[in-house]
DNA sequence: GGTGCCATGTAACGCGTTACATGATTAT
DNA sequence: ATAATCATGTAACGCGTTACATGGCACC
């Protein structure tokens, strides 16, 4: 319900028409990075919302460039929007696919996990880099909510990153002692025998 | 495509009928916590991975219980599990809902954004504590996916609040010198004013 | 007799993506 | 010319949720 409710929040600030609407999305909290709004949903969002009477088509401008369909928030709409924005959001947790993939491994020998894990560390730190190094080369002063998701995404990637290694010591843990037998060799590791790598 | 490819994950272990599937992806990834899949998704997807012959409806069982539908992994589902598992899972960033009310608080002033911060640190902190108790309380041996999952959660609420005090020192500053004079002062480091050192 | 678990679905809806399609203006 | 940008949509599909519906079995 959030780009219906964005769309009604644009709207709240003056009437505008569908691809401005796609632009200031984008403005706001947009880019790959965070929320890629296709211009497609921005229509039928639209549409959906004025056959619910949140907004109405209030003109169809067109002087000398293309044609606009201008639309402009209702008394309920602007009821909605405050609602919403009054709401607290509920936290969501990311559905991790990553976590997926890695149980699956595990359940069903199909793979390696050790791969899996290592092909996700080394996807995440291309991304931190990509992501460094843009957040270096925004503009502090204009581009303030493109900071703001850079540093966000960096951060939980960060996390992700310190969680992949808890994960793994973890995994290894395990797999260094499937044998009912802690007490017969001491802890103080055994030659490095990393030999077996689960089969396949 | 995710659901889609877990229960071909969990058929290429051996057939099994769509509340059994439902119970193994709980078991595997499941909870509220991550990935809270419903009855009646298994059922819809088994049925289109039926259609496109990914798997097969392999007997009616009904040995004095229930009626239990049973299905196995096709040498075509098994394809296409090993290509999933194979593939690299590409980063995918929350969508921020907190991050457009809040962005949307600052556009329109319908509400103020102070408000929507303070909700926020609120429900994350209280979403914190749960999960830290929960954390507390598995069982190490047993749960180990659980723990794994929790972990991760918890990584994730620290950095939102790191990045929830980060953002409002941000909004603070701003707010603090919102005077139009770039000209006036000349660029060259006007004396350090870095004082306030974020407020909270 | 009721509650809860086992087991199965269908219908309707909204979200979100991809592919397709059209046509005007503006800049190179 | 042609490429980019502005501007609008439709169709089809998959994901995901909610509501609704059915029926057997076990336990108290």
């Amino acid at each position: 319900m959030s780009v219906r409710n964005a769309l009604l929040g644009l709207l709240g600030q003056r009437p505008r028409h569908g691809y401005e609407l796609h632009a200031a999305f984008e403005a706001v909290v947009g880019g790959k990075l965070n929320w890629d709004v296709k211009p497609a949903q921005i229509y039928t969002t639209l549409s959906r919302l004025a056959e619910r009477g949140l907004v109405v088509e209030k003109a169809l401008e067109q002087a000398g460039g293309p044609e606009k369909r201008i639309f402009a928030i209702t008394p309920e709409g602007r009821n909605e929007l405050l609602e919403w924005l009054a709401a607290p959001v509920k936290t969501e947790h990311q559905r991790d696919k990553f976590f997926l993939k890695l149980m699956l491994s595990l359940a069903t020998g199909e793979v390696d996990p050790g791969l899996v894990i290592y092909a996700q560390r080394a996807s995440l730190y291309q991304e931190l880099h990509d992501l460094t190094i843009q957040r270096e080369n925004v503009d502090p002063a204009s581009e303030l909510s493109r900071i703001m998701m850079l540093d966000r995404a960096i951060m939980h990637l960060e996390a992700d990153l310190r969680w992949l290694d808890m994960i793994e010591a973890r995994l290894d843990d395990i797999r260094r002692q499937p044998l009912p037998e802690p007490k017969a060799r001491p802890r103080g590791r055994p030659p490095k025998t990393k030999n077996d790598s689960s089969g396949r």
